[in-house]
DNA sequence: TCTGGGGTCCTAGGACCC
DNA sequence: TCTGGGGTCCTAGGACCC
């Protein structure tokens, strides 16, 4: 019998910033998105005082002062180094495995016996080779292992696992769930599910498939028949391969200065450039936007993007930074204050499957070829050595970071030490 | 004053082909 | 004069996820 168990970190980078601060055990604590706007991350005591996932951070900060709750710009550096030894960790409970987030991963449990005990196993172990605590949902399909993953959660008495195995319990389990907790039910389908008088999970678990598909699309129709315990998704071991990368960021504050923003298109540029490099890729379409905040009427609404296309694939620096910074020349209007700008890289293939121009058959692509693999060896150092022209390298109005914890892990200088 | 970033998938509609 | 049907590819936009 095919059984999925999802594996799902509580409240992932709550647990990260406390792992070296046990002095923040049973303190409130919230974790900011880039540029310390929203709460992403809130502890179960920043749960329990009411403070809401996405809270813009200026919205809560009476709540933060009364309550002393602890602050923390997000540290992907570490959240991203944790999650990976929770990954390696989890490898050995199941010979398949599908990393789905950074904070989460369906394992096949098929073949498996006794799948309670199983899964307080994968608990305490994650507990003691990492440190932080997971739930586990564990049901003949990926969405009811999500539900049973919810329900781990919410139920404090389920002591972090659930097995929804047995048919019963999960039409019980689907009838306590509202429709919105629903994998794949977002805010606009929860309203179409809602105005039609369905509420609870089990009221859409019930209707017909087709009708689903004609209310929505065939993602709704494979979401009811998953509820029903037919498994419709199926397990993706290996990562599909990237469609596209972007990189793009909100300012610090507001840009007016052409050179600054273009800086910052050059900055993200040399960024996603490097990505595409990592995932050994190349690009052919580049797509350039900027726009001022929606939140703003200190100034004219502006938003606008370019797309263009390179003469051939590539993953060049400056190349591509030679096609961004005219698609941004493209849309820059003088007079907006300036909220966001990013890059998006698409259309990729493999290095070695390029369509070679006429005119360029070999020598000045590997010379690009090495140019960029030394860049990018001394820039992995750490600090960002080298940077190309409209880069530049002291951005005090870039972006806001103001709770930042240390790369405990991964600096040699950041590493705790026991006294 | 202060409102994230990085992705995927699906559908509809237009252009084009035979 | 009569003016089909099926297919592919592309793009924009919407919805969702974490």
């Amino acid at each position: 019998m095919t059984m999925f168990a999802l594996v799902d970190c509580n409240n992932f980078y709550c647990s990260c910033e406390r792992l070296f601060r046990p002095d923040l055990k049973r303190v409130p604590v919230v974790v900011l998105s880039n540029n310390d706007g929203c709460i992403v991350a809130r502890s179960q005591e920043a749960k329990d005082l009411g403070i809401k996932m996405g809270t813009p951070l200026f919205k809560a900060r009476n709540e933060i002062k009364r309550y002393g709750i602890r602050v923390f710009s997000s540290n992907y550096t570490l959240y991203g180094d944790i999650s990976s030894r929770v990954m390696q960790t989890l490898e050995q409970f199941s010979p398949r495995m599908e990393i789905y987030s950074i904070d989460e991963a369906f394992l096949d449990l098929s073949g498996t016996g006794s799948w309670p005990d199983y899964g307080q196993q994968i608990r305490s172990t994650v507990k003691r080779h990492v440190g932080v605590p997971v739930s586990v949902g564990i049901a003949p399909t990926k969405t009811l292992a999500k539900l049973a993953n919810y329900a781990a959660k919410k139920f404090r008495a389920t002591r972090g696992v659930v097995d929804l195995s047995d048919p019963r319990r999960q039409q019980r389990l689907l009838a306590l769930t509202p429709v919105s907790e629903i994998w794949g039910i977002g805010r606009n389908l929860t309203r179409t599910l809602e105005r039609r008088g369905m509420r609870t999970a089990l009221d859409l678990a019930q209707i017909n498939p087709r009708q689903a598909k004609r209310l929505s699309s065939v993602v709704l129709e494979r979401t009811v028949r998953e509820l029903n315990g037919e498994s419709c998704i199926e397990l993706d071991e290996v990562a599909a391969p990237k469609q596209q990368i972007v990189c793009s960021r909100s300012f610090g504050e507001k840009l007016t200065d052409y050179s600054k923003v273009r800086e910052a298109i050059c900055e993200f540029t040399a960024r996603a450039a490097e990505k595409l490099r990592r995932e050994k890729l190349a690009a052919r379409m580049v797509n350039v936007f900027i726009r001022t905040s929606p939140f703003d009427n200190a100034g004219p609404k502006y938003s606008n993007s370019a797309t263009g296309t390179l003469p051939q694939s590539s993953s060049d620096t400056l190349e591509i930074l030679a096609l961004a910074t005219r698609l941004f020349d493209m849309i820059w209007k003088e007079g907006c204050r300036y909220a966001k700008t990013g890059i998006m890289l698409g259309d990729f293939c493999s290095p070695d499957r390029i369509q070679l121009d006429l005119f360029d058959m070999g020598p000045g692509r590997k010379r690009s070829d090495n140019l960029m693999r030394v860049i990018d060896t001394i820039n992995q150092g750490g600090q960002g050595k080298v940077w190309f022209g409209g880069q530049r390298p002291q951005k005090n109005w870039f972006m806001r970071q103001e709770n930042l914890s240390p790369a405990y892990t991964t600096k040699w200088n950041c590493i705790p030490v026991v006294k």
